[in-house]
DNA sequence: CGGGCAATTGAAATACATCAAGGCGTGTGG
DNA sequence: CCACACGCCTTGATGTATTTCAATTGCCCG
């Protein structure tokens, strides 16, 4: 295992804790930042509805290990084999894909609740790299149970199919950004996208949030290089449409934003 | 409906007739090039499992019907709320997203054997406009039963999540190529991953075969322009690596060619 | 204090788009 | 049968978005 500082918490007493850090049961939990967004995210998606599940039927619950691993570090390699599969508890990560030459693709921003991506619940992920931006806790299911899990409870069959197509709307979406728009429209469109999502979360107060982002990402995100994200930040931001500072970004003019993205 | 010149088949005879086609059973269809397209792509996926099913238990087969339409006609239009699935069975066909402004990215090119999206068979599809290119004919199911159908059948519903798992690989690999790889990569890898799927049809011989793309085709697959993908095929010509003409396609120099798209 | 990562900015280079003209094949109507 | 239009491809000239290169700054951290 490469995650030096993962914390599996597998033992019978540590089960108690990670069920109560799931079902927000604890007070003290509940208040952390971590439990937050979990809960926040309630009507998200495939993970909150199988925490519902497992809350209704915790006997058969899929083994499943909490983790913590600092910012930068990889959750799973690309050509890594695992048999399990890493939903983000707390924090941002990345699925990407890299090239031989160092070139590379970031698919997808993972926040709280999202699976790394809903066809590695079937088998082990090709060529996906995961990783932490920020500091992440994650919640590891093995694989084989949880797909048995799913299998049992029909209803979250039909969630992960919601998820799953969803899941590939989005990534035709990016297909249309990074072949057909402008670099503008993309870190303008990805800036909104991302918002929208936090704002489910509840991480969205006054069109502010916490964006732990360097530019390096979103050029990777765009298909375009660090300078020109850079470039181009600065005249979103002279054109006063946002505000990025201090590991924040505001949103100053949603409709202008918008517009630059060209959703007609 | 748009498609003047669909045929449906669904009259008590004629589902014999297309029982024989799909099964090629009939002589004079297995002697057809329609029929030998999709004979040929036994091993290939989830039509072909559906198929060799529907064979089997021919009483609890989804409605089914044959349509055939010319080339340049639209098969789906982009906001359409169908109840039907198409598959096609001979010919070529696009999926694409649309901008409102004309811009167009194709996210996959359709052969014979391929469902248009696999996440449509769960729900209407949503945004995704299928074209034909040239003259093609599909096989339309009715999703309630198609769907009804792969549960029935577990191991059909399995050959789903591979080939659901095969497309997402697809499209990561599509955002890659539009994000991070230069023009003359994009198209070496666009021809090498359809002669690909050509052969595994069984429709390339002495590494030549039919090729019914127009440049623009090329192009809104790869994001580029049709000028630019005429240089880049006129570079990858004078550089001996293939020859197009006469809407054929041959591959002189595999190795070159793989070069020329980076697979390192 | 030094060293590494991140961001900014300007100048130069390049990949690709746009514009424009011409050729070629094909269908169509006179 | 010819004239013509139209779609498709090619090629060159020019324009532009984005990259590459380089220098500078601030910041964090040991």
């Amino acid at each position: 295992m490469s995650d030096v500082l993962s914390q599996p918490v597998d033992g019978p007493a540590e089960q108690q804790r990670l069920h109560a850090l799931l079902t927000c049961e604890t007070p003290d939990l509940r208040a952390s930042p971590t439990t937050t967004a979990i809960c926040e995210s309630h009507e998200l998606g495939l993970y909150s509805a199988v925490r519902e599940k497992v809350e209704r039927h915790p006997a058969t619950s899929p083994v499943m290990s909490l983790h913590t691993i600092p910012g930068r570090r990889t959750i799973r390699h690309a050509t890594e084999w695992s048999e399990s599969v890493p939903v983000i508890c707390r924090g941002w990560a990345t699925s990407s894909i890299a090239l031989p030459d160092g070139r590379r693709q970031i698919l997808s921003f993972l926040l709280p609740g999202d699976f790394a991506c809903t066809a590695s619940l079937f088998e082990p992920i090709s060529g996906r790299l995961i990783e932490a931006i920020t500091e992440v806790t994650y919640c590891s299911f093995k694989r084989s149970e949880l797909k048995a899990f799913l299998f049992a409870h029909s209803d979250l069959l039909e969630t992960l199919t919601r998820t799953w197509i969803e899941e590939r709307r989005q990534t035709d979406q990016l297909a249309i950004d990074l072949g057909r728009r402008t670099a503008a429209e993309r870190i303008a469109r990805l800036l909104l996208s991302l918002m929208e999502r936090l704002a489910k979360r509840g991480l969205v107060q006054d069109n502010t949030t916490e964006f732990p982002l360097r530019q390096h990402h979103i050029a990777d995100a765009t298909g375009l290089t660090p300078v020109h994200v850079s470039k181009v930040l600065s005249d979103l931001r002279r054109r006063g449409l946002i505000e990025i500072s201090e590991r924040t970004l505001t949103i100053l003019d949603l409709a202008g934003l918008r517009c630059a993205a060209i959703l007609r």
